[in-house]
DNA sequence: AAAGCGGGGTT
DNA sequence: AACCCAGCTTT
């Protein structure tokens, strides 16, 4: 391989060091502090597995690599390989990725999962497998791109990292890394400044001696060095490269996103027990359907019974003739947040007696069932810690 | 282009 | 309490 600058020029006459001219450099600094540095990972395989690659790809997607390790291992015990996840039921995927958030993914995963394992992607497969991963397994970032759940950073991370093909990769790692050594304002959100990230990232990749080693490295290196609150220049080693440090902005850059507005909503729940039947759960709509004051938040989730408000809290009145049982006085209340949404629980205990009142929806379900469904993090907490 | 989607780690 | 995280899909 070669860098595109193509190298005769000498320098460039400023004097400094441009990375523009200097690609190679950098990504060797990268490459040769990322084989010392990396941190052991599950997923982190010698040689790298496609599916163990696909499923934390999926996992990390906004996710911190510390929320995803031990997941990623209950994951795997039940769906070791890609055909036993493409032969698995869709709630038993999204009850493995139960509290994990964003459950899209797991759909798509799975989704994913049965495209390769159908043959889908046959067309991209010239024979050269190792026979420990499915045939089909797509290899190219432009053949990863149309498997769901797949975008353009997962794409290039799987081709590059997984099949060592000279694909870029910008992640908010990445990101941060490549704005704050061109000394660059701006954000990966910006249509702009994204194509401008990936032209920077795609240099690096062509210049890189193993495009997997520089891919990896650099986000490695904003995840445990060049961090957003208080980067360690000290231990850098892109720091007499980086602009931002020599500047001393390396605080500023990038500067913080618009923050995302929080709407409310407010839930009454019905926790309804019976000793002899269980608990009284109900599944929200699934994918396409969506309607509703929450949108398509938690879709296809179990839950407690919950009569949603977008404006205020129902009152008791309300949700005992919503669900059409007797309920308690008072209720137990508790705030969940997530990144668009502030939701207000207000949990009603049901009195199930002897009565034979059919409650309006639900159904009976045991505790030891409902554990094993896929809940989202309050409910989970209302069904199973309440 | 912008909104929507979870939940928690870090500072 | 901000800000962010190995982003993608839908509107």
């Amino acid at each position: 391989m070669e860098a595109r600058e193509g190298g005769g020029a000498g320098g460039p006459a400023g004097g400094a060091l441009r990375l523009g001219a200097s690609s190679v450099k950098v990504a060797a600094a990268v490459e040769a502090w990322f084989a010392e540095a990396a941190r052991p990972l599950p997923w982190r395989t010698s040689p790298r597995d496609p599916y163990l690659a696909l499923v934390s790809e999926a996992m990390l997607q906004q996710t911190q690599v510390s929320r995803v390790v031990g997941r990623f291992a209950e994951f795997l015990v039940e769906f070791p390989t890609i055909e036993a996840l493409a032969a698995a039921d869709e709630s038993r995927v999204l009850a493995l990725w139960s509290g994990l958030g964003y459950y899209r993914r797991a759909r798509s995963l799975h989704a994913a999962a049965k495209a390769v394992c159908a043959g889908e992607m046959r067309e991209t497969d010239k024979g050269d497998t190792d026979g420990r991963t499915a045939p089909a397994f797509p290899r190219r970032a432009d053949e990863l791109g149309k498997l769901p759940g797949v975008g353009p950073y997962t794409a290039g991370s799987i081709a590059s990292i997984v099949f060592g093909e000279r694909s870029p990769l910008v992640d908010g790692n990445v990101a941060r890394v490549l704005l704050r050594v061109h000394g660059r304002e701006g954000h990966l959100a910006d249509k702009a400044t994204a194509t401008w990230l990936w032209e920077r990232a795609d240099e690096l990749v062509q210049a890189a001696t193993s495009p997997a080693l520089l891919n990896e490295g650099l986000m490695e290196l904003g995840a445990m060095v060049c961090s957003p609150a208080s980067p360690k220049c000290a231990s850098c080693p892109l720091a007499k490269a980086c602009r931002a440090r020599a500047e001393g902005r390396q605080r500023e850059i990038p500067a913080p996103r618009p923050r995302a507005k929080q709407r409310d909503l407010y839930c009454g729940v019905v926790l309804a027990h019976d000793p002899r039947r269980g608990v009284l759960v109900e599944q929200r709509v699934g994918e396409p359907g969506g309607k509703g004051v929450a949108g398509r938040m938690w879709a296809g989730m179990w839950q407690a019974p919950t009569l949603e408000r977008a404006d205020r809290a129902p009152t008791r009145d309300e949700v005992g003739i919503w669900i059409n049982l007797d309920i308690e006085p008072d209720a137990e209340r508790f705030e969940h947040g997530t990144t668009h949404r502030r939701v207000f629980f207000e949990v009603w205990r049901a009195r199930v007696g002897a009565g034979g009142i059919k409650p309006a929806r639900g159904r009976w379900m045991s505790r030891a069932k409902v554990a094993e469904l896929a809940l989202s993090n309050p409910q989970r907490r209302i069904l199973c810690e309440l």
